[in-house]
DNA sequence: AAATCGGGGCC
DNA sequence: GGCCCAGATTT
């Protein structure tokens, strides 16, 4: 049995079109990204994005583009620069690979972004969707989007109650997004799939009575609206005790940039680790091992600073904070990766959520 | 084909 | 605490 064959016919497909691009003429949301087809800013936009909400992502562009106006200044910039930008965003592997593509269509495109799809798709940082997108938006070009939102519309129009994450779910809804992309305007087209998606068509509650495609929806007529797409399995926390400490030499504190294999890869933030010990004294004395061990510093754990609890994927974190002071060194430990800088100059580095958090309690009192 | 990536906002 | 978000990458 192939579900392919539940996709509708031509002249349902053809409907579909002219009622979703009618809409979406009228209703289509002022965001900075639709001001400009330029490829550059719409790649930028689509990164920003990816598991990104429209609201949080808008003025992170504004100001990037502003900085970064086309991909030589980006490709120019450094890193440490670029993931300043982004900080607060998360997912800072897209902030790298934005870098690192930009760097890449420097050596290998004549500095343009390129227009074929499969050399788009091989960029780092970019998958299907993202290719859609961006060549869809910036050129028109027939190309299918999947994401998010269309995928709860398309399946909802569907009445398709299979699991849309596993890959026969995902095969016939790239199938279907492809047959109703319409032969011209496929940047709109794949736009208003999205805004209808996301406007309309949300999780909890779609308005259906605003629906312009109400008529066509196999969910709405059966009263499956709610209920599709099946909402996938919770996520299984795991529970982290760690401690950072901000450790200073006269004016300076030191830093260290998290590297292949941690959180933050990339990011600078305070020596930081896990710890185990219960009671107070305990401790203090596991922190001064690891973090003499993880920098090269023997130091001495002095006040508590604050208690921090973050959550950054399935992992939620109860981060002790202290201010310590330095008694010795290895000096074998040298390290790009790790120095003391001025306090006043945090501002220049990238931190995580929890260290910038860090960096005001030490700052601003 | 399914888990993971090591995020963050919002209710 | 749970749910959601213009996915990509790894296993």
């Amino acid at each position: 049995m192939d579900s392919v064959e539940l996709l509708p016919d031509a002249v349902w497909r053809q409907s579909f079109r002219r009622q979703l691009l009618r809409w979406f003429r009228r209703n289509a949301r002022d965001l900075p990204w639709r001001q400009t087809k330029d490829p550059y800013a719409v790649w930028v936009s689509e990164i920003m994005l990816q598991q990104t909400q429209v609201l949080t992502a808008k003025s992170y562009f504004v100001r990037f583009l502003q900085r970064f106006p086309d991909i030589a200044t980006l490709a120019a910039s450094s890193e440490q620069e670029v993931l300043r930008y982004w900080e607060g965003l998360g997912y800072y592997r897209r902030g790298r690979s934005l870098h690192q593509a930009a760097q890449r269509m420097m050596a290998e495109f004549e500095g343009k972004f390129p227009r074929d799809p499969q050399a788009v798709q091989k960029l780092p940082g970019i998958g299907r969707y993202t290719a859609g997108a961006i060549l869809s938006i910036a050129f028109d070009d027939r190309l299918p989007i999947l994401e998010t939102n269309s995928i709860r519309l398309l399946s909802r129009l569907l009445a398709y109650q299979g699991d849309t994450t596993r890959s026969v779910g995902q095969k016939l809804l790239w199938t279907f997004s492809e047959q109703l992309l319409p032969r011209r305007n496929a940047g709109s087209f794949n736009q208003a799939l999205m805004e209808v998606g996301s406007c309309v068509c949300t999780p909890k509650s779609p308005a259906c009575s605003n629906c312009p495609v109400r008529k066509l929806c196999r969910a709405r007529s059966q009263k499956l609206q709610e209920v599709i797409p099946v909402v996938k399995q919770k996520t299984q926390y795991e529970d982290l005790h760690e401690a950072a400490v901000v450790i200073w030499r006269g004016q300076k504190v030191l830093l260290r940039r998290c590297t292949t294999g941690e959180r933050w890869e990339g990011l600078w933030d305070f020596p930081r680790c896990e710890i185990s010990a219960q009671k107070e004294h305990l401790l203090r004395k596991e922190i001064e091992k690891k973090v003499r061990k993880l920098t090269g510093f023997t130091i001495h754990v002095g006040d508590s600073l604050a208690t921090i609890r973050h959550g950054v994927t399935r992992f939620r974190i109860k981060l002790e904070c202290y201010e310590a002071g330095v008694l010795g060194s290895s000096r074998s430990r040298v390290s790009l990766q790790q120095k003391w800088i001025p306090v006043t100059t945090l501002e220049d580095y990238p931190l995580s959520v929890t260290g910038r958090k860090i960096s005001r309690l030490i700052t601003e009192s």
